[in-house]
DNA sequence: AAATTTTCTGCAAACGATTGCAAAAACTAT
DNA sequence: ATAGTTTTTGCAATCGTTTGCAGAAAATTT
């Protein structure tokens, strides 16, 4: 008596070191079917199961449905996984979730999946590299059955541990220097010239960028496309008028804009990496004196929301947010590849949006 | 021979249901671990759960940690699960993924769970209470450990459910009618009083509001505040100047509102039910050649992101959203709770942010 | 009717982790 | 050295589902 009451004094000592509040308790089992319908449980798992109903008579499926439903049976998905490898449930890693671009692409990818019967997590790097390392670790203890990423850099030590540790996944919105990684990007190229055409048709010579950082594709590709698109119109690309946004965020966006005006050199325009770098030129405008279009017009890219309600609304290049999270999806399941064994990458056709942040060159 | 040939022939004629894509496989087990530090699972089991580490000596200990890290251990939290009826997920339910005033919530949500060991699943119901039924049935088939609503209205059947079910849940930004359940709101009464204040403190006298649904705490509770802030100020409340939008959207926002002008009644100034609807009320405003607030003045809730960015700024209630998040999965996981038994409300105290779009009565 | 083939069902093992309990080992007191 | 107490560890069962295989039952062929 005296030793059982030292184990259990021994046993009240332990910790329980997670925040727990108390589950809700459902405990409806295939054995309870069973019981009703008078079969063994394995029969129960098939009738229930689409994929292996036509093993039971149509008279013992018909009798397990209505059981299921009857006792409110659901199945416990813990011991599906357990045995099945699999959960079902997909990762969606985003640089930052109040970042307008992306809830319409998790939007487009959670309708997506969601037909085919996976569940989608979400996790938020907030545009740092190690707490993206986190995430992902965090992703593959939850045996995420596939991932799809969209903080890739051209240089991304993420995409390598998912290539090395054979974890399938898919890149959206930015992509990588790896030319054979699935993919769905916009088409960069195409919408910067678009950006370009519009501001030399507006009478613009001198066409300043202000681009992201060059780490990502969204960022060094629309900056390349800039050069090339200047010289397709004859324009000799000015280094000198070009900088670069540490990240994509208004409040970098406006640090690098202000630089560029405080270098002095003579520009009538600015085409700027995203628009939130475009929010933040349009406050280093504002903060030099300078009124948009009157004295610099101004040109984003994504066409994120409510871009067409700020002063002034923003000429900008639209992309279709929650298609692009859609054809991600797809890619990940393999509906688009007709060749499996050849990753591909889609390019979103853009749309360019005119509105009264550009206006002829002074 | 034969039979074992018709057998294989039998089973080939299963179809697989659910789409597919090749599984990342890393199998590394408790069983290894044993192996590698000559104990028994049950030990390299408890040596590895912080909360049972002392039940193994620190040798064991040691050398357990030592090989689960060579090996590259990840727990099966399938098999955890299993065992313990427990998937360390939270559910979080919205209507509008994106609409802007939801992204800081998650992320205070996130931030908070994922501290205590939590995994946060979203669900998007776009507004839509049959869908908010699908979803709630998907994240009781995950087995979400908890929820929080971001969906309530003040008849709910969502709620009804889950305090039939006994589910663990929390409501944030919206409550319900119910007295007795767990929320985080803004306190919409103080929020209106600002405003109320403020407009009254320009010389407005005619106050229109344009609130939203009925149906929902952010919008009854509001529009109730507003009619007692106009008591509060010797103004009558007159039925005529108050209309409602049929849910929290600029379409929605703008079709009352235009019905408010057309009605031919005097205002000079409007409070919209929430900066969406606000939104919306802009549009009308313009569509009826009215300048705001040269014309009409415009208030709204929230201070969602780029609200200060449109034209004209917007005059706001300033509610900390990331906080909002935070302590609703504080609240979650019972630790703002003195008295588990006794559910409480938590009301964030708002800010006024006066911008350019209240202006003099004229 | 008997033999053969096809369909259906139960058995048993597995998936990987946790945990109550009893036995073994270690430590302390006499 | 022996007895008593405390700590540590292994055993075995469990959680709920899936699935290969073999035997039983039903259907078809001879």
């Amino acid at each position: 008596m005296k030793a059982i009451l030292a184990n259990l004094a021994y046993y009240l000592k332990r910790i329980v070191m997670h925040k727990e509040f108390q589950v809700a308790d459902s405990r409806v089992t295939l054995r309870d079917i069973a019981r009703e319908v008078g079969v063994h449980p394995s029969t129960i798992s098939r009738a229930l199961n689409p994929a292996t109903r036509e093993m039971v008579t149509a008279e013992i499926a018909e009798r397990t449905l209505a059981a299921a439903e009857r006792l409110g049976y659901r199945p416990n998905t813990f011991a599906q996984s357990l045995k099945t490898n699999r959960s079902y449930t997909v990762g969606v890693l985003v640089p930052d979730l109040t970042n307008p671009v992306f809830p319409p692409i998790i939007k487009g990818i959670d309708r997506t999946l969601e037909e085919a019967g996976y569940t989608v997590v979400v996790a938020n790097s907030d545009n740092q590299p190690d707490r993206e390392q986190m995430c992902l670790e965090r992703m593959q203890e939850r045996r995420v059955d596939g991932l799809i990423l969209a903080t890739a850099r051209l240089e991304d030590p993420t995409i390598e541990r998912c290539l090395r540790e054979k974890l399938p996944f898919v890149l959206v919105n930015r992509t990588t220097a790896k030319n054979d990684i699935p993919s769905v990007v916009a088409d960069e190229t195409a919408g910067i010239k678009m950006l370009v055409q519009h501001l030399t048709d507006l009478g613009h010579r001198r066409i300043a960028m202000v681009s992201g950082p060059h780490h990502s594709s969204t960022g060094l590709w629309r900056f390349e496309a800039y050069v090339s698109a200047l010289r397709d119109h004859g324009l000799e690309f000015a280094p000198e008028l070009a900088t670069q946004s540490d990240t994509f965020t208004e409040e970098d966006g406006q640090l690098a804009a202000a630089r560029l005006l405080q270098s002095g050199h003579d520009f009538t325009a600015i085409i700027a990496g995203n628009d939130m770098i475009a929010l933040g030129c349009l406050s280093a405008l504002k903060n030099a004196g300078l009124k948009c279009p009157d004295d610099i017009s101004l040109a984003g890219f994504n066409d994120m929301r409510f871009i067409d309600r700020i002063d002034p609304p923003l000429t900008t290049i639209r992309i279709p947010l929650e298609e692009m999270g859609s054809y991600a999806a797809r890619m990940l399941l393999g509906d688009l590849n007709d060749d499996p064994s050849s990753p591909q990458t889609i390019r979103i056709v853009p749309r360019l949006m005119v509105r009264s942040s550009t206006g002829p060159a002074k």
